[in-house]
RNA sequence: GGAGACUUGGCCGAGUGGUCGAAGGCGCUCCCCUGCUAAGGGAGUAUGGGGUUUAUAGCCUCAUCGAGGGUUCGAAUCCCUCAGUCUCCGCCA
């Protein structure tokens, strides 16, 4: 959510930022509903400060033992008007903040002006993509092949866009999720948290995919039950990313300045729809409705957001050195970055299948985009309370990991090499063979 | 699932319809006193919004005592719904 006193005071600069993004603000009602707004709470308010001091005024004469009839007469006429100058305030602020809630964030200037994925930038390139004397195989012919893969009883047990993996392909998915955390929390300094996967919608208003990206999720009900009647929401959504329960730690909070920075790691499923993606990526582990994460979230002093963002960025590629996996680190243009996010870079992984790099991470500076939603905030060095701001990247993804290891570490018999940095998680084995299915 | 108790400021804790945004204590900040330490004295100490303003200064004002609704001229206090915490019983991994 952007500042609504940047945008009364400085609306023109708002809107050609959000033109960057492709973004078109809504001029007109903003300003309609703004001066509506300005009308009808200065007057609610007036009437309110009047029948305050009234009501005081009869709780004064009455303790006195006067006779307070005339002022009380006086004020129960106010009644009707204050109730309806009331309502129509709430229904102005109702729409305003539904408004400032679809809006995304402002662009970082450092960010590249673009329209599309094909204006990224690309930043760094590490590593060799690997020759291969040899016929190579996608990572589902190789996970099949071994017979440690199989979509079929995926979709039997739950439908398209599943996965099952068996034997130790099981376990390498398992070590690379402990490789991860032990490295974030043993060399980046990263507390480790086990979060819910089921969240309010508190939360993800919070992190900024609902109110407007509610297609993307998976709603629950506790059983036998409907949506409640009220609002018509479900109880719960199942999480999109790890990044909504560790951000929404702080959310309503005042972190004292001592606390800062904070720099957590959660792994967790990560459950997405993917409406609006049919047809794309439908073959493999690439594009799952559940798939698991390593989320890294900062939560920092706003001065020091950016230098945390090139951290994060430094700790999620380290995973990708230690495997030796080929990558490349893209700054997303202006529109291609998600609706939080400030800045964002990509890193994306060499898959040889594919003959490309594909998305392996997501790090944003989300600014105080996010901890404005959240009212989340720390106490400065003058004592006042001032929004933080937030970070997060995956750190990484790990079926998307998983996919990179099976293509660039196959072999021509269709085994495939462990990394050495998980062998010790792999109880020493060398690797993935259709004997070694334990 | 059943029965009961509870939810107030950073913390503890008073407050059952009226001058309560809220006594008191602790903590914290500043000042004074005491040649250190200990003790003592004084002042201050919630958050969000709106108006005014060059101003995140000041002033005026509104809202907030778990959340939402209701009764009332007036609600922390009364009523309803929901959430959460605790105790006991049942069930369960």
């Amino acid at each position: 959510m952007l500042e609504i006193k940047q945008l009364r005071a400085d609306l023109d600069q708002v809107t050609k930022t959000l033109a960057k993004r492709g973004f078109t603000f809504p001029v007109e009602r903003f300003n309609a509903l703004e001066s509506e707004r300005k009308t009808v709470q200065t007057y609610t308010q007036e009437l309110q400060a009047k029948r305050n001091a009234s009501s005081k005024q009869i709780g004064i004469a009455k303790s006195k033992g006067e006779d307070a009839s005339t002022i009380l007469t006086e004020v129960a006429q106010l009644g009707a008007e204050l109730k309806k100058t009331e309502t129509q305030l709430e229904q102005i602020q109702t729409e305003l903040q539904k408004l400032l809630l679809n809006i995304p964030n402002l662009p970082h200037e450092s960010a590249p002006v673009g329209k599309s994925e094909e204006d990224n930038q690309q930043t760094r390139l590490w590593g060799q993509p690997r020759t291969f004397k040899f016929e190579i195989q996608d990572h589902v012919s190789i996970g099949e092949g071994l017979g440690l893969l199989d979509f079929e009883a995926a979709a039997k047990l739950s439908g398209a866009r599943f996965s099952l993996m068996t034997g130790s392909l099981a376990r390498l998915h398992r070590a690379l999720t402990q490789f991860m955390l032990d490295t974030h929390t043993q060399q980046h300094g990263y507390v480790e948290t086990y979060v819910p996967y089921l969240v309010n919608q508190e939360s993800l208003r919070g992190t900024g995919q609902l109110p407007k990206f509610e297609e993307d999720l998976f709603a629950v009900n506790a059983g036998g039950k409907k949506e409640t009647e009220e609002n018509h929401s479900p109880a719960f959504h199942l999480i999109p990313t790890a990044e909504v329960p560790i951000t929404n730690m702080v959310r309503d909070e005042i972190v004292p300045l001592k606390s800062l920075p904070m720099q957590f790691v959660a792994h967790t499923p990560c459950f997405r729809s993917e409406a609006g993606s049919y047809g794309r990526d439908t073959r493999g582990l690439i594009r799952q409705h559940q798939f698991d994460k390593v989320e890294l979230v900062h939560i920092v002093h706003p001065e020091h957001s950016y230098e945390a963002l090139e951290n994060l960025v430094g700790h999620a590629e380290t995973i990708l050195q230690k495997l030796e996996l080929p990558y490349r680190v893209m700054t997303l243009c202006t529109g291609d970055m998600g609706f939080s996010a400030a800045k964002t870079y990509d890193i994306e992984v060499w898959l040889p299948a594919q003959n490309t790099y594909r998305e392996i991470s997501s790090c944003s500076n989300c600014e105080a985009f996010q901890a404005r939603r959240m009212q989340a905030r720390f106490r400065n060095e003058k004592g006042k309370p001032e929004l933080l701001h937030t970070l997060n990247g995956s750190g990484l993804a790990v079926g998307r990991t998983l996919v990179a290891i099976l293509e660039n570490y196959q072999n021509a018999d269709g085994s495939v090499t462990i990394p050495a940095v998980l062998k010790p998680y792999m109880n020493g084995l060398d690797q993935l063979s259709k004997a070694g299915g334990e």
